[in-house]
This record gives structure tokens, C-alpha cells and sequence, in this order.
DNA sequence: AACCAGGACACAA
DNA sequence: TTGTGTCATGGT
């Protein structure tokens, strides 16, 4: 039979679940009946939301929550993120639509492994690869229905011991040396995944680019997301286009000059004002066109 | 049925 | 340093 499960609930405020969990940032969690369910650092965890509260359930022994706070982010300073952002009509439009919309605390290895598997990827199908990667290699967890099969997400010492073919497999196709390649340098050291925490951004930075598969804009992904390197600002299509079309709807800035602007523009909470501004642009800006709207010209 | 996706890389200029 | 073709796979 399946484990026992424990329940708890902590009192949020400004805290939009479904936006968090479904931003493109994660790409483990399902939704299963009104209810959120996913793998953190190995625990099954069920998440839910009522009355205000966050409801979870998990197969952890209840006592420290400090793997679920920080994952979650709980405890950050909401208010004062938001205030951070400049005045200006699209951020503050981004931040009106978006309310309660966070960002995740991720595992370093999961969070890299996946967004090596991203590039040129759409979000749907990286969660089917990352589903493919755990279901193959990912170690069972326990689970409170014995009917599931719940799986943590694989090891890099796991994966630095797949052949090409047996990631190709999982549907990552091209990505499939990069994933590998990655998996190897981190198993063996070349890159300390935990040293990371401890280092400015730019350093951190060059770290991860040290690895196969990984740019700026994936390494700019682990920062924020698994790092809570808060100046990281990740610039994809998406993030390229909304910001060509409300800041520079005229003159059309490369990638360089973006990245210069959004380096200082939107302050040192600047990763935050990224992920608004991704949310907003997928869910209200672009919504009614997709993406024909802001096809190159010419 | 084309077009594009939370890009990185080797290679050109 | 900045710009282009290529790389799998499948959603829309």
C-alpha cells in the first residue's frame, strides 16, 4: 500500500499557484483535480489552495518545513519586489496582471539538466522530455497511492552513465550530447554545482557556461531560478519580443543591446520583472495572435 | 502543411 | 566581437 501522507497548511498572501507552477520555470508539476502535484527534492508533495491558505500534503515527515518554504519561497518580501520595479506602463501592467505570481527555488542539477533540454523547445515538450527522463532514470520515491509510480529526477551521476542513444530517446533530440556532456563535467567535478551559491552572479555565470549546452540565456535560467540570483534576466523569443514591443517598438535592439538595457533597467530584483514580463506577454499580450503579431518584418 | 519553439555551437566575416 | 546555418522533434 501506498505511504502515509501528512497534511499542513501555511497561511500566504499574494501567492497565485497556478501562475508559479505553471510559468515555465518548473516543469514537473501537474495538475490533478484543482490540486498541483510534483517532486520536490524527492518528496512527493500535493499543493493546494483555500482560503487563503496553501494546502500540502506530503509523504515527509511533518517537523521542518525548510525544503517546502524555500522551494516555495515563502518567506520573500513580496511587496518590496514589486515596489522595486520601475513606473512604467508595461511593467506595472505585467505586475497588475500577474499579481501573486512567484519565483521557485529550484535544485540546481534538475533545473540546469532541464533547461539544457529547453533551447528551441516549447514548453509542453520540455515537460514531456523531463517526464521521459525521470520515468527511465529517476529513482522511486515513496507515493500515497500505490497505483502512481512517482520518480525524483535523475541524478547527473546517473545520467553521466547514459549512452547518447538512451537520452536521444527521451525526445531530446540534438540536446541529447549536451545533457550528457553536462552530466559527466558535473559528476566529476568540473563544475561544483554547490559552489555556486557563494560566488557574485557574473562568476557563477561563467561557471555554468563552462558546460556543454549551456549560454547565457540557460545559465541565466539556473541563476534565477535555482540560485535566487535575482539579477539574472533571461532573454528568450518571448522575453525578446515583449520587450521589443513595449520598450523599443521602433528600433528593434539586438540581443546585446537588450541584455545591456536590462541589466540596469529594472533594478535588482530585475529576474522577477522578467518573469512578469514572460507570464504577461504568453497569457495576455500575444494570446489572441500567437505570435504572427511580431513575425520579423521584411 | 508550413512555421516555430524559454538556444547553443561552429564557423564565417 | 557580432552575424548566419545547423541541429531533432512535435505543437499549433
Amino acid at each position: 500500500m501506498g505511504a502515509p501522507l501528512f497534511k499542513s497548511t501555511f497561511q500566504v498572501k499574494d501567492y497565485d499557484l497556478d501562475a508559479t507552477l505553471d510559468s515555465g520555470q518548473a516543469f514537473r508539476w501537474t495538475r490533478e483535480g484543482g490540486k498541483w502535484v510534483g517532486v520536490i527534492a524527492g518528496r512527493w508533495v500535493s499543493l493546494g489552495m483555500a482560503n487563503d491558505g496553501l494546502i500540502v500534503r506530503t509523504t515527509s515527515e511533518p517537523g521542518d518545513w525548510h525544503w517546502l518554504r524555500d522551494y516555495l519561497q515563502l518567506d520573500v518580501e513580496y511587496d518590496e519586489i514589486v515596489e522595486s520595479f520601475p513606473d512604467d506602463e508595461a511593467i506595472q501592467g505585467a505586475v497588475k496582471a500577474c499579481r501573486g505570481l512567484r519565483l521557485l527555488r529550484q535544485e540546481p542539477w534538475e533545473c540546469l539538466a532541464s533547461f539544457i533540454c529547453s533551447s528551441s523547445k516549447q514548453i509542453v515538450q520540455i515537460r514531456q522530455i523531463v517526464k521521459n527522463l525521470c520515468d527511465r532514470f529517476g529513482e522511486h520515491i515513496a507515493v500515497p497511492d500505490e497505483s502512481s509510480d512517482g520518480r525524483a529526477f535523475p541524478t547527473a551521476r546517473r545520467l553521466a552513465r547514459c549512452s547518447e542513444g538512451e537520452l536521444r530517446e527521451c525526445k531530446m533530440g540534438y540536446r541529447a550530447p549536451y545533457v550528457l556532456g553536462a552530466a559527466k563535467v558535473v559528476t566529476d567535478g568540473g563544475v561544483d554545482l554547490n559552489a555556486l551559491n557563494d560566488l557574485p552572479c557574473a562568476e557563477a555565470r561563467r561557471e555554468l557556461m563552462k558546460l556543454p549546452g549551456v549560454g547565457r540565456k540557460v545559465a541565466d535560467c539556473v541563476l534565477l531560478f535555482a540560485y535566487g540570483f535575482e539579477e539574472a534576466f533571461p532573454i528568450d523569443v518571448w522575453i525578446g519580443r515583449g520587450l521589443n514591443q513595449l520598450y523599443f517598438p521602433k528600433r528593434e535592439p539586438n540581443r546585446k543591446q537588450l541584455e545591456q538595457f536590462t541589466s540596469t533597467y529594472f533594478g535588482p530584483h530585475a529576474g522577477y520583472a522578467q518573469q512578469y514580463l514572460f507570464h504577461y506577454v504568453r497569457t495576455v499580450l500575444e494570446k489572441p495572435v500567437r505570435g504572427r503579431a511580431l513575425a520579423k518584418k521584411k
